[in-house]
RNA sequence: GGGCGGUUAGCUCAGCGGUAGAGCACACGCUUCACACGCGUGGGGUCGCAGGUUCAAUCCCUGCACCGCCCACCA
């Protein structure tokens, strides 16, 4: 017997047990042999993670897909696994260093720190996964991944070595985004821009004084923000200048160089000239270059060819040094006047535009908006700096990787979303991929005394490489730097079934079937799972990326740990329940448009597993016990007929809508079905049928509704497999509790169910009992109160109907009593549902106005509907050019119309008389 | 600067050529034998603005306004 209310904290878990405990969710299942495999590879999340409403979003419609597949006879594989996210989790295990006031990384060095790291992966590395199968997610979890494993590591030198062979992998050295915090250089996808605006201005000319004071202020809190001119004198002539402007005064320490246009008239005399450079001395040409815009600035530009990206290649093309003032701490080094040395960049930003002022040299400050590189992680200002660091040479394989796309190899879903993908692959970059951490895939290249380059899958290998390279045994070191966490990620469809073995998951498995991610790793993983499928599978990594929205908080912002506004999906699971959580999510799931979630559309969802949960009440309550020989075609009963068809149509409408990847469609139909078709209506109306005494009508009856359930039970599990693989063990058959698993039930595939007369007669039911009951409520019958019913002017047929379904319109629209009579009696509410007109006599209990007013009403509705129906009609052009079938769907309303005021017009004239 | 998306009921959002929908909220009435996490009934929208295409436009096209995001640039 079913408790009386639905307990999801008592049943999930009860249920997860089950299914690990049956294998349920292991590929290969020897009952799936000879099955079509499908597979998904999990997005690992960060094993530093915890679960986050991204996360719950993504994996409950991989679920539902898995789990909708798994139901249909594929052999499923959802490979799970967890990244190792090298930033994010150096970052982690440090700050915990630090808060326990251990020594940092460096006092301690490499293998005791990696050794710390290890431990924590190993202690709190399984948190997000067993988050994950508080979801639900249908993983196989015996084969459970992480990107430093073993074999994910084999895979990622392989690449790497066969890259570098290959001339794909090379080592460079140029501008990289250096981040000053984890000393480290980043991707460009890894800087993020922030805007700045100041709010200080000052013009020499003005002949105002500077208040250094309060500017220092402000540089304190916003060290950006501003535009500063600074004068730099012409050499051989100090009483001349020219004038520069920049947002980094810093960087003039380094300057090689000024950029002038060379079609700018104001500078056409200074070029080839030289300026001597305040603060440092330095001689420093001015020079013609296309990239001096004369509408900016001063039009002419400082150029500081080791710090930034543009005057790097100024540089480049006019033969300027390149001066490194920065240390790996942004500070500046020994190549700067001894004043400034060892200072902090943001210090000595205030301290040169103090001393050049003392000089007479400071121009002018205005307030500007700019935007400044941040690390994503660190959120500390990115500088360009020049190192030495291996890159991937990006373009090359982002050609197959393009084309792919571009044939249809594999599709993006929704189909937009490959604009953004080609936008990207087609301007793409150079990727940086070293790292200058400690946690991560050590490069796979050792370095002879003389910098020789060695790369090799092995220190053997390698050792073996020097040997033949110097022509004796000579000691060799290894790079020490780690890889971009993406390049192992880039590996993971296909290193996480065993490459670079030729499994046979390998050869089952891959190419996955599909990808399901958010937007916002499109350029840092799916890119490049694609370059890398493509050039070592020769064949894509997924045929389809579904591309979802992402969840934001309730004013629309992305969630994310550092601004706070998480909501926590572990935090609505105690309270509502996985299941509530998982449909709310997939029922908010359309294309396009991000996911702004409310706590009560949970609260709603869960009423409806409380909801499903009754009406399972209500079927073991009235025996309805599956009968193991239903056939659903074979029911005779009108109710049941009807119930079955709709039965199909909800199972075509949610099966449309999982193969679409239409979640909120497939599970509105599911929701629509089962409270809106089968607990409002099929449940109330089989009540009469089980509490009558016609036993065969009653067998059908139990049989049907227990099919019906299953069905349910089956549409809703991709979405709700808690609740529903819970009461499936409870659906009996034939007296006995089942023995499968929902999990691996088979999909329901229905066909040929629909009866249209069983459809208009339970319609006809359905909308002679809502009028009465709409009738009543305007009428203000008391709801208690039975009251008789007259069918008006009833034929043969709507006699016979009436028959058929008395004790159900009675008892749903509660009434006393049927009669027929040819007219509605006087002081009479009238009511017209399609072809039938029916009257509540009650002279004296109803308001014979407010029944004026409401007729008068649904007149002048139906009316208005009649008179747009006639517009068209009589508009030749209409008949003549629209589709036939809505010419006669327009007749058909008219036709219909002008029975529904004819019939209340007559009732209306009654009352008036 | 380039690109993408949004603007529909009080709120959050579906719909996307032919009678405007859901959930929540709101109002009224209900111990109707599964369910008050419920049942019944109802109010509420000139579908951002202006043009155009079409027999017909919330839906397609163009322009505009505002909002959001991505990429690039920023002396």
């Amino acid at each position: 017997m079913l408790d009386k209310t639905y307990q999801p904290a008592e049943i999930e878990p009860r249920m997860t047990e089950k299914w690990e405990a049956e294998g349920a969710f292991r590929c290969g299942r020897p009952d799936r042999r000879g099955a079509e495999p499908y597979t998904i590879v999990i997005p690992p999340p960060n094993v530093t993670g915890s679960l986050h409403m991204g996360h719950a979003l993504n994996n409950t419609l991989q679920d539902a897909l898995c789990r909708f597949e798994r139901m249909r006879g594929r052999d499923v594989l959802w490979q799970p696994g967890t990244d190792h996210a090298g930033i994010a989790t150096q970052m982690v295990v440090e700050r915990q260093m630090a808060e326990h006031q251990e020594p940092d990384r460096r006092a301690i060095g490499r293998d005791k720190f990696l050794e710390k790291v290890w431990s924590w992966k190993e202690q709190s590395g399984g948190t997000i996964i067993n988050q994950l199968k508080r979801l639900g997610a249908s993983c196989d979890w015996s084969r459970e991944r992480f990107t430093m494993d073993e074999g994910l590591s084999k895979a990622v030198v392989e690449v790497f070595v066969t890259l570098h062979e290959q001339g794909l992998i090379y080592k460079d050295k140029r501008l990289v985004n250096w981040d000053p915090k984890f000393q480290t250089a980043i991707s460009d996808l890894e800087v993020v821009q922030v805007e700045a605006t100041g709010s200080f201005k000052w013009d020499s000319s003005s002949g105002e004084d500077l208040d250094l004071a309060a500017l220092n202020k402000l540089l304190d809190k916003n060290p950006s923000g501003h535009m500063y001119h600074f004068r730099y004198p012409l050499s051989g002539d100090p009483t001349r200048f020219i004038v520069v402007a920049t947002t980094r005064p810093e960087t003039m320490l380094g300057d090689t160089g000024v950029a002038v246009h060379p079609e700018d008239e104001r500078y056409a005399d200074l070029v080839g000239k030289t300026v001597r450079l305040p603060l440092v001395g330095r001689e420093i040409p001015i020079v013609a270059d296309e990239y001096s815009d004369p509408e900016k600035g001063t039009g002419a530009v400082k150029i500081t060819p080791a710090h930034d990206f543009n005057d790097f290649e100024v540089g480049k093309r006019h033969g300027l040094e390149r001066i490194n003032i920065l240390t790996a701490e942004a500070a500046l080094n020994d190549e700067v006047p001894e004043a400034y040395r060892r200072l902090d960049r943001f210090r000595a930003r205030k301290q040169i535009i103090g001393d050049l002022h003392a000089l007479g040299l400071l121009a002018k400050i205005e307030p500007t908006t700019h935007t400044v590189p941040h690390g994503d992680r660190s959120n500390v200002v990115i500088e360009p700096w020049l190192t030495d660091q291996w890159y991937v040479n990006a373009a090359e394989l982002a050609k197959d990787a393009i084309a792919a796309v571009e044939n249809g190899r594999t599709r993006f879903v929704p189909e937009n979303w490959s604009k953004t993908y080609f936008e990207w692959m087609r301007n793409i970059e150079p990727w940086c991929i070293s790292r200058q951490l400690w946690w991560g895939h050590q490069i796979p290249a050792w370095y002879g005394p003389d910098g020789h380059i060695f790369v090799a899958r092995s220190e053997a290998e390698a050792q073996a490489q020097a040997r033949v390279h110097y022509g004796t045994s000579t000691a060799i070191a290894r790079d020490p730097d780690v890889l971009d966490t993406w390049f192992s990620s880039a590996l993971w469809p296909f290193s996480t079934l065993g490459w670079p073995d030729e499994t046979p998951e390998v050869a089952r498995y891959y190419p996955t079937s599909v990808l399901v991610t958010g937007f916002d790793i499109i350029f840092f993983w799916v890119a490049r799972m694609m370059m890398m499928g493509l050039h070592f599978r020769q064949e894509v990594p997924f045929k389809d990326v579904y591309i979802h929205a992402l969840v934001r908080d309730e004013k629309g912002q992305k969630m994310s740990k550092s601004k706070g506004n998480v909501m926590d999906p572990l935090v609505m699971i105690d309270e509502y329940g996985a299941d509530a959580l998982r449909f709310t999510l997939a029922a908010m799931a359309a294309q396009g448009r991000d996911i702004k979630l409310s706590k009560q559309r949970v609260e709603g969802y869960r009423n409806f597993a409380t909801k499903l949960w009754n009406a399972a009440r209500f079927a073991e309550m009235n025996e309805c016990v599956r009968r193991r020989d239903f056939d659903p075609r074979s029911v005779e009963e009108t109710l049941n007929r009807w119930i079955v068809g709709e039965t199909e149509k909800a199972a075509k409408a949610v099966t449309a809508g999982l193969e679409s990847y239409r979640f909120n469609e497939a599970a509105g139909a599911a929701y629509e079905f089962v409270w809106g078709v089968f607990c409002d209506w099929y449940v109330e109306l089989s009540k009469p049928i089980l509490m009558g005494d016609d036993e065969p009508s009653i067998a059908e009856t139990r049989a049907t509704t227990a099919w019906v359930l299953d069905q349910i039970l089956k549409l809703l599990h991709p979405f709700m497999p808690f609740i529903t693989e819970e009461l499936w063990t409870h659906m009996v058959e034939h007296g006995e509790a089942r023995q499968n698993l929902l999990a691996l039930a088979q999909w329901p595939v229905l066909d040929g169910l629909h009866d249209q007369k069983a459809a208009d007669e339970i319609g006809w039911v359905v909308d002679l009992v809502s009028e009465i009951r709409s009738v009543r409520s305007e009428m203000n019958i008391p709801a208690g109160a039975k009251v008789p019913l007259v069918i008006v002017g009833a034929d043969k047929a709507i006699r016979a109907r009436t028959g058929r379904h008395e004790e159900t319109v009675q008892r749903l629209a509660r009434l006393d009593d049927i009669t027929f009579a040819k007219a509605a009696p006087k002081g009479a509410a009238v009511i017209v549902a399609g072809d039938t007109t029916a009257a509540i006599p009650l002279e004296g209990l109803i308001d014979m106005e407010a029944e004026r007013k409401r007729l008068a009403k649904e007149i002048a509705g139906a009316e208005g509907d009649l008179s747009k129906m006639n517009a068209k009609l009589d508009n030749p052009a209409f008949v003549a050019k629209a589709k036939p079938e809505a010419v006669e769907e327009t007749k058909e309303r008219k036709a219909e119309l002008e029975g529904i005021i004819k019939r209340l017009s007559a009732a209306l004239k009654r009352i008036e008389q």
